[in-house]
DNA sequence: GGTTAGTCCTGCGTGC
DNA sequence: TGCACGCAGGACTAAC
């Protein structure tokens, strides 16, 4: 499940093979996924050069020679698989084409770039790259929670009076950008907040520690991506998923990793998600 | 305006 | 073994 760590990494992992280079051709095999392609997607990215590869919270944006950006979203199962490249000493041949390869884009320089997506929550979408900012998808974010305009004053008036689990409030894209169930888990369990605690009656303290530890999470994650993407290129191409050890997500009924809690992660689900907490390292 | 439930989709794990 | 079912979840839309 690509939150802003994996999208990040696999921005990194698709620099080498995209940026600078020219998408000699571009096959699209539906008409849709979460939404309807654009129209006339795959001519409009042939023959265009990728002059810059950026990330907003969880969304790609290729910056394109015809002056259009083009927006990739992973959802849930989106993948990013590489063939056909050199990275370091391994070359990946062209695999066989596979159930859910939604979108192909075959580089001048010899690479494939292969967008996979079986639950199809993903998405692409074209728009002009002077007013890619404003694009609806991007223009009702909140701020990049490793940027500067993230900080404990954003994040209190936001928080002020809302009667929302903090959990629910953290996941909205509108208050910060980037973050999704897992990370929500892993930040308020550092944090020492239990996931259903109104987001109004976490106190100053704890949101002024909840900056910091939101952007510890996702850099330590990013960081993580970032060793494991060497070994993915040399495993199959594909970008993106790597092994995290989480303390909390998805460890329902394992002991709770704080030194002399004696807890166990449990499980409860929040407006329709699994949220996991320990009971006695979160109030 | 704020909040929540429903919806989309397919693969996987579980239970019968 | 095979089937039915629930679950996973990002983000929109509708309803309250």
């Amino acid at each position: 499940m690509p939150e802003l760590p994996e999208v990040e990494t696999v921005r990194r992992g698709l620099l080498p093979v995209m940026e600078g280079a020219v998408i000699a051709a571009a096959a699209v095999n539906r008409p849709d996924l979460r939404w309807p392609f654009p129209p006339g997607i795959a001519r409009r990215l042939t023959g265009a050069r990728v002059t810059g590869l950026r990330r907003r919270s969880k969304y790609i944006l290729a910056d394109l020679s015809t002056s259009e950006t083009l927006l990739i979203h992973l959802g849930m199962s989106g993948r990013m698989l590489i063939s056909g490249a050199q990275l370091g000493s391994f070359h990946h041949a062209h695999p066989a084409p596979a159930k859910h390869d939604h979108v192909v884009l075959d580089m001048d320089n010899g690479a494939r770039v292969t967008f996979n997506d079986a639950r199809r929550f993903g998405a692409m979408d074209l728009m002009p790259t002077a007013s890619a900012e404003a694009h609806p998808l991007l223009s009702v974010l909140g701020p990049e929670p490793l940027g500067n305009d993230f900080h404990e004053g954003h994040l209190a008036a936001r928080l002020k009076g809302r009667a929302t689990p903090i959990k629910s409030a953290l996941l909205d894209q509108h208050l910060v950008a980037g973050l999704g169930n897992i990370y929500v888990c892993e930040v308020l369990f550092r944090a020492g907040i239990h996931p259903a605690r109104m987001a109004r009656d976490v106190t100053s303290l704890e949101v002024s520690r909840l900056v910091p530890i939101i952007r510890e999470v996702l850099s330590e994650a990013i960081e993580a991506g970032g060793s494991s993407l060497k070994d993915y290129r040399q495993a199959d191409g594909e970008l993106g998923y790597f092994q995290h050890s989480f303390k909390v997500y998805d460890r329902a009924g394992d002991a709770c990793t704080s030194p002399g809690c004696g807890g166990q992660v449990t499980r409860i689900v929040q407006l329709g998600r699994s949220s996991f907490f320990c009971p006695l390292c979160q109030r």
